[in-house]
DNA sequence: TCGTTTCCCACGAAATCCCATTGTCACCCA
DNA sequence: TGGGTGACAATGGGATTTCGTGGGAAACGA
């Protein structure tokens, strides 16, 4: 258990290469993974090595929760970064304004990213309470596993992910890894 | 023993082929070759001239660690390095968003890069206990052979390297070299 | 009142910190 | 020139804290 929570330390404060046309930089990422359970009552330990990334991107001890937009899986990440991704989608309107659908798909997307999702705060110890409709969209069973992507983080189903035709097979190969090292071979 | 701590020495603060249109430069790179043990914890002391490297590049005392796209080793940068990974996948994907794939290789490449890794940080005597997945990747036992690359470094069990068809035979002699200096002819 | 949800405490394993030791090298000063 | 000596690198072992997790008590809404 306990995943490799412990590498990921309490500093870690690197300069990010930023400045990329006006955007905002992200100073830390989400990196790493971790396979935690779930238990009868709903709650998950999100990982130490991720909430330690959220707390020094903000003071918010919370995460944001959402369907992830191409796999069978959920999107994660903390409060701040909402108003990133906001102002992201602002700059894709801007940049595809002339193609006949771009109001529609920006109006769309913006529903996406803030109606459905979830925020959720984890306690002292660091867990949440799954909220049942993110649990059912994710297909989160009695597992939970970690994945960091750098700006956010995804939350899937173990087996799922190792059902999924566009997985690297080096990364599945890394949720075995946490699989086997729980226990959970077959 | 200590290997050579010694030749690699504090300096080798030389410019870096930088400006690459734009991009973010290194000004330090990783150079010259250590081997060191690997205790019954786990632990490695990651050379000081490494180090060096490391905290030239930014604050942090980590390092992360990835298994290496086309070696039986690891690889391993500092976290600036990662961050500036992640900007240049960035940059791809709001140029060649048009292309129909390019969202689901994006988020593929983003996998790879963070959540295929780990990030270690080492204590005030320079240590880090390797990851075990890390450790298993990389096949490392109890000696870890560190070689800079320039942008990375590498760490390789010796005898997988002296093992390796495409390693060049010069390259395999530090090998030899740094194992005899340690004693370890057979 | 009953069923949830939230909070709090407890435990075991594992990771992190701290101190100690030893061999090398660099430097200094006779 | 050469021996001493101080600093640092690599390594070993023990002590302490943190993390993930289970269970129960208290608060809340219906």
């Amino acid at each position: 258990m306990h995943g490799q929570a412990a590498h990921s330390g309490e500093r870690g404060s690197f300069a990010c290469a930023a400045g990329v046309r006006g955007e905002v930089a992200l100073e830390h990422l989400f990196q790493g993974s971790a396979l935690n359970a779930v238990d009868a009552k709903g709650r998950v330990s999100v990982p130490a090595f991720l909430r330690s990334v959220i707390e020094r991107r903000g003071d918010a001890r919370t995460i944001v929760l959402a369907k992830h937009s191409q796999f069978a899986c959920l999107d994660a990440y903390d409060p701040a970064y909402a108003a990133l991704k906001h102002a992201k989608l602002e700059r894709l309107l801007e940049k595809g304004e002339t193609e006949p659908d771009a109001e529609l798909a920006y109006q769309q997307r913006n529903l996406m990213a803030f109606a459905a999702t979830e925020e959720t705060p984890y306690d002292s110890s660091g867990r949440i309470v799954f909220p049942p409709m993110m649990r059912r969209k994710g297909g989160i069973e009695d597992l939970a596993l970690f994945l960091g992507t750098g700006e956010t983080f995804q939350i899937w189903n173990p087996q799922t992910l190792l059902g999924d035709k566009n997985i690297p097979e080096d990364l599945k190969d890394i949720a075995r890894y946490r699989l086997e090292e729980r226990g959970v071979t077959p």
